[in-house]
DNA sequence: TCCAAGTTGTGAACACCGTCCACAATGCCG
DNA sequence: CGGCATTGTGGACGGTGTTCACAACTTGGA
């Protein structure tokens, strides 16, 4: 229940409804993303939405282009929190092992958010899109591919074999976050939930 | 706009109201399950579902349960059309991706039921259900680790690695479908999906 | 400076959805 | 044969996405 606005503008409606979105999202995923309620909080008629997106569907994406952001951050911080040293090879499997983490916790502490990010159906050519980047411009694909290039520059992974490894380490991970959230794993310890991350990033690590 | 019914009881509406939700799920994933189609499709009215479901989440989660059968189904037929031969240890390998091979097999080619079927929340202790097992009786949770007891039967996985590893390799299965189905894998020719697939297998077997 | 044109928000309306209520038709059991 | 639980119907309510016509405001050029 906002106060009615001053000015018949609202300034920055689309932002504003963004927000919202994100909000809605995280609390209840992608479906709780509705438009009238979106529109309710912002303290606007339902119909303000349509000058600034197209559809409930292209709010939906642009909320789950910004969760995808925010995913970006979470895989960014975990790699931020590396203390560097040993070797380069050692350095790369760490920050190999930081974003899987990374995106599996943002899955864990934000489910809602996550859902929305990667339930919205995109393909290949959006992985790079800059509406998906986190605040250091980067998407979350990128940022995996990234490792993985360090990872053939310091020769633990042959160049030959470096084509397409993105899909290979983003099915085991994404595939964890999704059972946690609301698979088969939902409900368990942390601790089991923690162990067996492990056991599946080294599966990924030792799998190339 | 099925004839009217002779009698006025339908026989098995409850039955009947599952298969027409079944088919709206496989052309439209989870969300196109709604109530009112269903019965319209069936030639009921609306509020005759709520005789045999408390909620439109009810006939969703009855909608997933089979979609989880079917999916059941696709890997058991790919179990099946294995040849005998080699050795134990190449048999239950062989298993264990042709497990992984149906699993993905059914994603791609539907789709709509797949989501259905995964989409919705359950947890551990509904992973053996009768209500999610295929033709064979078995859910496909239990085909999986049917087979990955194989694997520690002949010998391959050591029997204190046994625990929790059916997270590991489904994690990474339902990654790759996941990825497929919408994420950023969508869209690319049949040959590259095949050849990723093969690859991911390969990591779960070589990293157990 | 003023006014025409574009932009952005509003209001009313429509169809559709899930769901609840009261009621009717039916099958079953004593 | 008669009562009763079961199963289907009809009508209604609030919520949703979306469209159309219109109003308020901003802006740029004569």
């Amino acid at each position: 229940m906002p106060p009615p606005r001053a000015t018949y503008r609202h300034g920055d409606l689309r932002a504003a409804l963004l927000d919202a979105g994100l909000q809605l999202a995280r609390a209840g995923g992608p479906d709780a993303v509705v438009l009238r309620e979106a529109t309710r909080r912002v303290g606007v008629s339902p119909n303000a939405a349509y000058r600034h997106f197209a559809d409930r569907a292209a709010l939906l994406a642009a909320v789950s282009d910004a969760a995808q952001g925010l995913a970006a951050d979470s895989m960014k911080t975990a790699l931020d929190a590396l203390t560097a040293g040993g070797t380069a090879a050692e350095a790369a499997r760490g920050r190999l092992h930081a974003v899987g983490s990374g995106y599996i916790a943002f899955a864990q502490h934000e489910p809602g958010l996550f859902r929305a990010a990667f339930t919205v159906p995109s393909d290949l050519s959006e992985a790079f899109s800059l509406a998906k980047a986190g605040r250091d411009g980067l998407t979350p694909f990128q940022l995996l591919a990234g490792v993985l290039d360090e990872l053939v520059a310091a020769g633990e992974i042959g160049a030959d074999r470096r084509l397409g490894l993105e899909f290979l380490a983003w099915s085991a991970v994404h595939g964890l976050a999704m059972l946690v959230i609301d698979g088969p794993l939902r409900g368990l310890t942390a601790e089991l939930i923690d162990a067996t991350r492990e056991r599946l990033l080294d599966m990924v690590d030792s799998g190339l």
